[in-house]
Order: structure tokens, then sequence, then C-alpha cells
DNA sequence: TGTACATCAGTGAACGCGCGTTCACTGATGTAC
DNA sequence: TGTACATCAGTGAACGCGCGTTCACTGATGTAC
């Protein structure tokens, strides 16, 4: 339609927040798209003109989850100085609760991600570093390795969401959670 | 070609074995028919012989994996009374390095579980509570919640899986690894 | 200021491909007599 | 024991469908004069 440098940046990143959504919620092979540009109000064919295949949508789709998860945790953990089982709490706290479209990454993509090309292992890390490197900013840590404690509160975090989201009662899904906050 | 319902139940058993490798290595989505069935010495026609559909492919190759890696993970951890932090280094041990189609189930398929219907959901959660029980019967735990301890360690260990399996370099997929042992 | 032209974001139909499933058929085996 | 028939695991081709990608086209905007 009009052209305009401004026009496409707002176009490209409304394609990619919806994108970054709908891989979080559907998975990477689960998300068509055809169904990305109709969710931004386009047709597919639109799509090539602001990326140049679906695993490039992908890769930046992957920052852009990451970064906006990391705004939302970190929302929650202002405060400086939280304890290991604070953090959990609002990694748990951050996943907006059935709504996986917002939430964390990593139980929603990381397992695509390592099957997927090395690009996107690369761009995975890279985010997850910086993750930790975020939360081990904000973490009481007497033993000085807190960029160590953060990666294993990650996992500890996603493990717990991973397998609350895979379990059908949602009784066990909470106690699920509940026995990774007493763990620490 | 030949009929004997032995010769049927080694077929069926076979597909199943091959099913549930291939899920874990390439993921649900990732698996077709049939490539498991070209895998298993057949042709794509004859699956619909044992399985009415991929889905129930799915929920038993789930049920032989878990089945599987439970036997892995606790021919390790054989003499009684192991302590957490044994606990995850076997459950480690027991992924065989760069071999996915012979670890553990959840920080494979998990992601996808959640994404299922509920009777995957319903069978994940069945076979992830046998596990947690055959891992808390183990455990020394003096505090005597066994089967929630059981629980936050399978989270901490799926995710450090899933989190090294996702990222590109191999001294990063370590370094959390060990991140998650000394945790505990 | 007005006009002619170039650019290019987005359209919509078409493509090739892989997938899950169906189906008519085959031929080895088991059963009845 | 031998023969005729029924069963059914497995074959292989075909199906409909959704997907990622391509492409000729459109029309709004920016630029040159």
């Amino acid at each position: 339609m009009r052209y305009s440098p401004n026009q496409k940046k707002t176009t490209h990143e409304r394609v990619l927040s919806e994108a970054s959504r709908m891989f979080r919620e559907r998975g990477y092979r689960g998300t068509g798209v055809g169904a990305v540009m109709r969710a931004s109000g386009m047709t597919a064919g639109g799509f090539y003109a602001h990326f140049s295949s679906k695993e490039a949508l992908f890769l930046e789709s992957l920052a852009v989850a990451f970064r906006d998860f990391r705004r939302r945790l970190l929302a929650e953990v202002r405060r400086r100085s939280a304890s290991p089982d604070q953090i959990i709490r609002e990694y748990f706290d951050a996943q907006s609760d059935e709504d996986p479209g917002a939430g964390c990454p990593i139980p929603a993509l990381a397992a695509e991600a390592a099957r997927s090309s090395s690009a996107v292992r690369k761009t995975f890390e890279r985010e997850l570093q910086e993750t930790a490197a975020a939360v081990a900013a904000r973490l009481v840590d007497p033993k000085g390795e807190s960029e160590e404690t953060a990666l294993a509160l990650l996992a500890l975090g996603a493990g717990g969401v991973l397998l609350s989201r895979a379990v059908e009662n949602r009784e066990v899904a909470k106690s699920i959670l509940e026995a990774c906050l007493r763990a620490i």
C-alpha cells in the first residue's frame, strides 16, 4: 500500500510481536507463516518483504520473546537483592497463568530450538546468558557465583513450568510448582 | 505376509520402540508415520493394522519412553538411599550424551505434550508420577516429603538438560549441567 | 505548484512437497473337513 | 494326511490437506523537474 520507512518498521514489529506470541503458544512447527500474517492483518505473500524465511522470523522472534520476558521478570524483582526462592516465585508469577504466549520462551521453545539450526541455538544461547546475567545481578549470593546460580534457577523454574503444563490435572500442576519452590 | 499372534506382537513392539526413540530425537511433529514404519522395515500403509492414529502411537510411545528411561535411571541408582545431588548426577548420566532418542522424555517431549490432547497429558501425568515415585523410593529425605522432592529434582534435571541442548557451545552446555549439580 | 516517473509494501493465486490416512490387493498362515 | 477356504498383516499407490515459498501485479507514496 503506502510506502514509508517508519510504516515498514511498524509493520515489521507488529509481525514480530505476533510471531513471538504465537511461537511460544503453539511452538515453532505449530505456527504457520500464513497464520502469523493473518494475525498481523495481512496476507501470506507479504511476509517476504520483511523476513527472508520462517527461520529468520524465528531468530528475531526468539530475541523479542526473551527480551519481553526479561522485562516482565525483572519488573517483579525490582527491589534488588532477591533470594533464590524469591526469584523462582517471581519466575512463576511472570508466566501469566494460562497464557504461554506471554511467558518464558524456555519451556515453550527450548526443545525445538535444540533440534533447529546452529544459528537458532546461538541466538538461544546468547539470550539465555543475557537472561541469566540479568537475574544474577539481582541475586544475593554469598558464594559469589551468582551467574551459575542464576542458570540453575532458570533450569529449575523452566523445568517446573514445563512439567506443570504437560500434566492434565491442575492440582497436580500446582503441586509441582510448589515442590520447586520448597526445594530451594 | 505371515500371520501369527506372536509375530504381530513382535512387530507392534518393534514399531513402538522405533517410535519412542524417534519421537524423543525429532519431536512429535518432526516424526512422520512413514519414517517410523520405514525404520521398522515396513511401508507406511501397514501402520494402521497396529495403531488407530499417529496420536495413538504417541500415547503408547510415551509410556514406553518413560518406562525405558526409568529402568535406565534406576539402574544407576541401584543402591538405595541416594542424596538429591546424586539423583541429579545419575539423571544426567542416564541421558547417554548426544543420543536424546535414548534419554528422558521430559526435556524431549513435555512441551509438545503440553500442546496436545488431554489424553496425551493424562498419559504424561501418569508416567511422570510413576517416575517421581520411583525416584522418591530411592531418596534419603529427612523431611519425609520425598515424592515432592523427587518432582522438584526431575524439574531441575529436565530443565538443565533442556537448556544444555538448546545452547550451541558445548562448554556452555556443560557449565549449565554443573550449575544444576551445585545448586542442590 | 503541478506532472511524470520510480519505488516497493502488500495482494492473492499458484507451486511443489511432505504428511496422515485410505483402500484394493497379496500371499502366508491357521482352520475345517 | 491332504485340500479348500477364511483370515489378516503388510504392500504400494492414491487421496486431500496445509505448509513455506514464489511471482506477477497493484496502488500509494516519494522524488525529479
